[in-house]
DNA sequence: ATGCATAACACTGGAACCGT
DNA sequence: ACGGTTCCAGTGTTATGCAT
């Protein structure tokens, strides 16, 4: 058994079956066939329930993708932790990015880290809160920018900055003249509110219940900026973090909410139990350093 | 029809051997 | 010591069988 056998075994799992699996790497079916009948052998146990139409993962065929996925993951670090010792530090860090942020800020921390770092390279994604989990869970992405609190047992996180949530109405809007608003008095409005991947829908709609109503959703989005465009068509009013407040439009109306736990705050995260590049460790330490 | 397993065969690279 | 040849294990392919 070796690494091509796991990679050709991940591949399996991944693609959900041999045929796809041998599609997708470019080799013929039986060499997958072979190579998985080759670790059943050595592991003397099956990894796959061939019962089925489809195959379906043994108890032990699901530690081992797991563990080959590890260790899939610390030889593709490989050259990166020997350039690293060589002081080349190169690297790859993947980081998903809260959609509902003031990138401003990261960006700046970002630029620090490059000065220091010039050979890493990044891909960024932006996402809901939920998505970016998703994707730590599923090795897509090394660091997450999104929503504390977090699950304790499977991400580790670093608090980044807390800010209070704003009901956004274009200044024509009946409320638009009140300093303070509760949530009950916005019983009757039409909410403009993100999408299901984003905690900030939950947040909302749980204030609103609170106060004794289901907001009357009107649109659902995933980028803050269509937000600008609706509140100028009169669609209905938003809520939003203070931070992406200050990039809106001045022709718009913020107003403090007097409801409690109308705030929140953004964090960096990244999953436990899992090998970090060099890189990604850098970065963490940075960010530690800067906070 | 589709997907996995098996058999037979081809190709490749390394080890062993041999002649110069 | 060096270079050429042979052998063999490993890894892949195609063809085909079998189960669903």
């Amino acid at each position: 058994m070796d690494i091509k056998h796991m990679k050709y075994f991940v591949e399996v799992v991944n693609q959900q079956g041999m045929t796809n699996a041998s599609k997708s790497l470019y080799i013929a079916q039986p060499t997958i066939s072979k190579a998985i009948k080759d670790i059943e052998k050595e592991l003397n146990m099956p990894l796959f329930d061939r019962s089925k139409r489809q195959l379906v993962l043994t108890d032990a065929g699901s530690v081992f993708y797991h563990k080959s996925k590890e260790i899939l993951s610390l030889y593709k670090d490989l050259p990166k932790e020997i350039n690293s010792l060589l002081g080349l530090e190169t690297g790859h860090i993947s980081i998903g990015l809260s959609a509902v942020m003031n990138m401003n800020k990261f960006i700046h921390i970002l630029g620090e880290f490059h000065q220091q770092y010039p050979n890493v390279t990044y891909n960024l994604v932006e996402n809901g809160g939920k998505m970016i989990e998703h994707q730590l869970i599923n090795d897509e992405i090394d660091i997450g920018i999104t929503t504390l609190p977090v699950d304790q047992s499977i991400f580790h996180s670093l608090p980044l900055y807390q800010e209070e949530l704003k009901l956004v109405l274009n200044k024509e809007h009946r409320l638009a003249q009140y300093q303070q608003v509760k949530m009950s008095m916005l019983k009757d409005e039409d909410f403009i509110l993100f999408n299901e991947d984003f905690y900030l829908n939950d947040k909302i709609i749980e204030a609103a219940k609170n106060a004794g109503y289901i907001p009357n959703t009107i649109s659902k989005i995933s980028q803050w900026n269509f937000i600008e465009n609706l509140l100028n068509a009169h669609l209905g009013v938003s809520i939003l973090p203070e931070n992406i407040v200050g990039l809106l439009n001045s022709d718009f109306k913020n107003i403090t909410l007097e409801d409690p736990g109308m705030s929140w705050e953004l964090g960096v995260i990244w999953k436990r139990d899992k090998y970090l590049s060099y890189a990604t460790r850098q970065w963490i330490d940075f960010m530690k350093q800067r906070l």
